[in-house]
DNA sequence: GAGTGGTCTAGACCACTCG
DNA sequence: GAGTGGTCTAGACCACTCG
């Protein structure tokens, strides 16, 4: 097998672990490398390349961590076949906007309210933020194909937002505009009967099931960005997860 | 924060970034470093412990992909608060005996039925099996610490277990034991109100919110084995999902 | 400006695999 | 024995954060 890679582009200032991490990238997605093909040895790519070693194996160990790409201690390293791939957790991270066109669905939001503020103390400690710290709140009624589909309480690290006004539709498009939205979530659901409150948002009778989703949102770095609690109708929306060992 | 760590023991074949690792973990499971913690910078690491800061590197990172530290650019490594670390553990796949020890609860199950059957018209297309193909069911009250905490109703191919009997307190156990645990499954999660016959099996109010979740299992060849439906109280179980780009 | 993590180099030696 | 990945060093320069 014999690949060969262009040079890296010095004018760009993407680091080069990244550039040679997107070339294997799109050698494997246009099957230049296929299952089970041997990759040039790290010496031999690194001289190609014009790169150190070490920046190859930093590249080639995003896609082993990724399950493309395999070491063989001594033999080389492989490309991963479909088979033997470990399907990493599929669960997605998508906002509302993003489910609802995921099931066809069109969405729109109704805002409660709108408001900048300090981080209460219980946030505080939640967020890792320090006390007094700005943040964005952000409350409404989240609509798919006209029917009111779930409330939605957002509080987001101002920082991360350009401004209160931002957030138009998306939340999660404004966050992309500063280069903070959440790679990471952990959500927590549970089964609640909604109040008269939000029975009456929702236009459900009292004390009908509902879906309470708790929801963190990191960046990449690891800090805190969104901490989210929704309500969901019980009788409109089902949420699927995918498990692995 | 002074944290100070012993040596590394050159006598020891354990590569240093490893050893060096190791002494972060113990001294996050001690509480030398407590969340918000900084840990103390690289350089200054690397030069007390004798090695490289690339070897201090590489034995961080493995512990910020675990979401344990995180790094800020600039400013310094962290100690993750336990409040935003997401737990891996939340996408792995677990029977109920497994999930409640893991939230430090005793499980038991009461029986309402275990029987042997062939498949449904419906479950032979759901499951992929041949009209006719023999399963086994079983139906049963699972309670924790003395709570009635599901009802769990599962379908499973029968070639995959050695007996009906197989099964005495964990399904997965029996799987185990033939090699046939399922390695993933397709969860779909949505909030029901109680009926009476459900309410009355779990001692809840009839109309009580809860948790139905539907679970597809399957092996590693991509086989469906396992088709369970279970029904968790509201009130007293919530379900963590891990999410990702 | 001082300190921090992020990237990168040009080497080195080791353990392992393969024919 | 030749080739491979695994570990490790002692530097270097950069971008970012903080007071």
């Amino acid at each position: 097998m014999l690949t060969t890679f262009r040079q890296l582009d010095d004018s760009d200032a993407t680091p080069k672990y990244m550039q040679v991490e997107r070339m294997l990238r799109e050698a494997l997605a246009t099957d230049a490398l296929r299952p089970q093909d041997a990759l040039p040895a790290e010496r031999d790519l690194a001289e190609e390349l014009g790169v150190s070693r070490i920046t190859i194996r930093k590249a080639i160990g995003t896609l082993v961590d990724e399950g493309l790409l395999h070491r063989r201690h001594g033999a080389g390293t492989f490309v991963t076949g479909s088979a033997q791939r470990i399907e990493k957790s599929s669960s997605k991270i998508s906002s509302f906007s993003e489910d609802m066109a995921a099931r066809g669905l069109r969405s729109h939001s109704e805002w409660i309210s709108r408001s900048s503020g300090s981080v209460t103390p219980e946030e505080s400690i939640n967020m890792g933020l320090s006390p007094g710290a700005p943040v964005f709140r952000f409350n409404r009624i989240r609509y798919a194909d006209e029917l009111p589909m779930a409330l939605e309480y957002s509080t987001i690290d101002a920082n991360c937002l350009r401004s209160l006004d931002a957030v138009e539709s998306s939340l999660y498009k404004a966050l992309a505009e500063t280069g903070n939205r959440p790679t990471r979530a952990l959500q927590r659901l549970r089964a609640i009967a909604f109040d008269e409150g939000r029975a009456e948002l929702l236009k459900m009778p009292l004390g009908s099931p509902g879906l309470l989703i708790e929801r963190r949102g990191f960046l990449k770095n690891g800090r805190l960005v969104e901490l989210t609690t929704s309500y969901y109708r019980g009788d409109a929306y089902d949420f699927v997860a995918e498990l692995s060992d």
